[in-house]
DNA sequence: ACTCAGGTATCCT
DNA sequence: AGGATACCTGAG
């Protein structure tokens, strides 16, 4: 167990960034996260601040996951005095991180995502999850290893409700089950190679590719650019995000921006 | 019932 | 290179 009190965390706003699709609210106000083969509760304290409930041994895990040691403060006075849009996006994304998740997940998870809500996203991953996870506890499921999830057939992962992306997912885990796909490899790449390397992959195209470098191998240099960022580039931007003027770390911007454009406009 | 969703592959020009 | 189009499902 361990305590977070800073401006630079908040949980609800790192759930609904749309980085990550196995954290959920449950009753009395209560966060689950599940990563890896753990999970913990996130609750708000007294003081505004979060109580991560987890065993102490688990306290590094977490605290690396959470990205507890990046100082985002940083980032946030990186941002061009005279843009007006990304202060406004970084005032009221307040508290947002990039997490620290798992790169095969990342990878499926990302791949699931194209073209659906995100709750559709959420119910296919948990429905994978149940089916060829690990319980880690009740009703709480591990995100599958690629040698459980190669165990899926095409007609079984489509009963998940993949769709078209079922084969997608089915050539990926072979290839992992197989050892033609190394997350631990990938994790040697530099950015380029590690590009090419996931583009290579069938269903995985620039914007996914860039998912999953950020969120599964921490490349915070990786801009994706999804629908949202698109309609604010073309807005705001005079049709491109001008990255080069956060170099090394356009990924934890995107974030920001992402996070803004969606919210605003709901 | 009906549209559209965190895109990608494929087939054009 | 860049544009057009089809694509499985589920959520609203």
């Amino acid at each position: 167990m361990f305590n977070i009190s800073s401006v630079h965390f908040d949980i609800q706003k790192i759930a609904d960034s749309g980085q990550c699709f196995r954290i959920c609210k449950t009753e009395n106000n209560r966060w689950q996260v599940i990563a890896s083969n753990k999970f913990t509760y996130v609750d708000e304290n007294e003081t505004g601040g979060y109580i991560i409930s987890c065993p102490d041994e688990d306290n590094g895990f977490w605290t690396e996951y959470f990205d507890l040691n990046c100082d985002y403060q940083k980032f946030e006075d990186s941002v061009a005095a005279d843009d007006n849009f990304l202060s406004a996006a970084i005032e009221y994304g307040k508290g947002i991180r990039i997490l620290k998740q798992d790169p095969w997940e990342m990878l499926i998870t990302f791949i699931i995502s194209q073209r659906r809500s995100i709750p559709s996203i959420k119910t296919c991953v948990n429905r994978i999850c149940s089916r060829w996870g690990r319980m880690l506890g009740p009703g709480i499921y591990s995100f599958p290893e690629p040698e459980a999830l190669s165990e899926a057939s095409l007609e079984e992962l489509c009963e998940c409700g993949l769709g078209y992306r079922a084969e997608y997912v089915y050539l990926a885990a072979k290839a992992a089950a197989e050892h033609r796909l190394d997350m631990e490899t990938l994790k040697a790449y530099n950015d380029e190679q590690l590009y090419s390397a996931l583009l290579s992959l069938r269903g995985v195209g620039a914007k996914v590719a860039n998912c999953v470098m950020l969120f599964g191998f921490y490349r915070i240099a990786s801009f994706p650019v999804d629908v949202w960022i698109d309609r604010v580039q073309k807005e705001y931007y005079n049709g491109r995000f001008p990255v080069e003027k956060y170099n090394g770390f356009a990924g934890i911007i995107q974030q920001y921006i992402f996070f803004y454009a969606r919210r605003k406009n709901k």
